[in-house]
DNA sequence: GTCTATAAAGCGATAGAC
DNA sequence: GTCTATCGCTTTATAGAC
């Protein structure tokens, strides 16, 4: 990868930025991810942060949450709407939730955002992101027998299980919380 | 609690002043949460406030977190485990929850500042809260008939729940969500 | 006990050299 | 594209008048 007079360019450690700066938003909050500690954490001055996200934080955080948002939509959202096994698709939805949140280590920045001072910043996609996963896991719950009112119910519960887990999980400063919250929601997600 | 050059003067006001600091930092998050947002929310001074609270903005948040804390000490916690009926005090505890949470217009402190930035600072208050909540509902549903290590995942789920439920309910801007899981919390702890 | 004024530090963001 | 230097503002906290 070179910088070569023109031509191509393709500036692709943009996107390899992305991850670095969702970890200091998870860890800090999004008031708490000052520019320098976004600096630290990626190794590039305020300039090159700037050069990158002219929009400066909130853009970075913005499209943070677009890539969350994309991994969700393609790992989780999209095999639950997939005409296969539905009941398949709600146990993958549980290996790789485990998966992504490490196990309870991780924190979910969405939710993080959802709760903290910039939240009317970030409420629509905060909102979409819970509705669709909400809709999606609905849908594959409905094509496994489930009426429409008990599908919404249970998947309602479901995705607030999973914030919820992550929250206590941080509060108790066990990450085992998550993992009897995921099984207790596995037996309850495929209970007649 | 006494000066008594004068007589009386019992500064109980600043008692009436946790409610308030409550508030503001429920609505904007601790590092959000400004002394000039304090400032104003309260109508006094930063004089007046460091006179109240000499260790600034950090006292006043810990002593918000010490009220709540007394507050569901008595008021939740006690009665789980008084040896009364069992089934009736998980009931008024999902009462006293809703009313208390306004029925999941308003966000959890304790939660929030478990996510935040300043998590480390409050990480003992905040997990004794939880613990206790879980110790407490966990005695209660010990004797209304299950064994210690169903009560002990059930309390836990119980805690979760409302947690998971007061951050969706918030994300998805639709308080709702919170009466929902409290029903289904209902049903699902006073099962067999 | 309450206020205003101010100190000292950190913040997000910008400018411009290289 | 990356850096340093710096601006303008806000932050917490303190000092001191009243």
């Amino acid at each position: 990868m070179k910088t070569r007079p023109s031509v191509t360019k393709p500036s692709t450690d943009r996107a390899a930025l992305l991850p670095l700066l969702g970890e200091v938003f998870r860890a800090h909050g999004y008031e708490g991810a000052s520019l320098a500690l976004i600096s630290e954490a990626t190794g590039l001055g305020k300039g090159s942060l700037y050069h990158f996200f002219p929009g400066g934080k909130r853009q970075m955080a913005a499209e943070v949450l677009a890539e969350i948002d994309g991994w969700f939509e393609t790992n989780i959202f999209a095999p639950l709407r997939a005409p296969d096994d539905p009941r398949a698709a709600i146990a993958a939805m549980l290996t790789g939730v485990d998966a992504y949140f490490r196990s309870g280590a991780r924190v979910c920045l969405v939710g993080v955002l959802a709760l903290g001072h910039a939240r009317d910043e970030f409420a629509a996609p905060v909102n979409d992101y819970f509705a669709r996963w909400q809709d999606a896991l609905a849908a594959a719950l409905r094509r496994s027998g489930l009426n429409a009112a008990s599908a919404r119910r249970r998947a309602e519960d479901a995705v607030l299980s999973i914030q919820g887990a992550l929250v206590l999980a941080r509060a108790r400063d066990d990450a085992k919380v998550f993992g009897r919250a995921l099984a207790e929601l596995q037996t309850r997600l495929l209970a007649g």
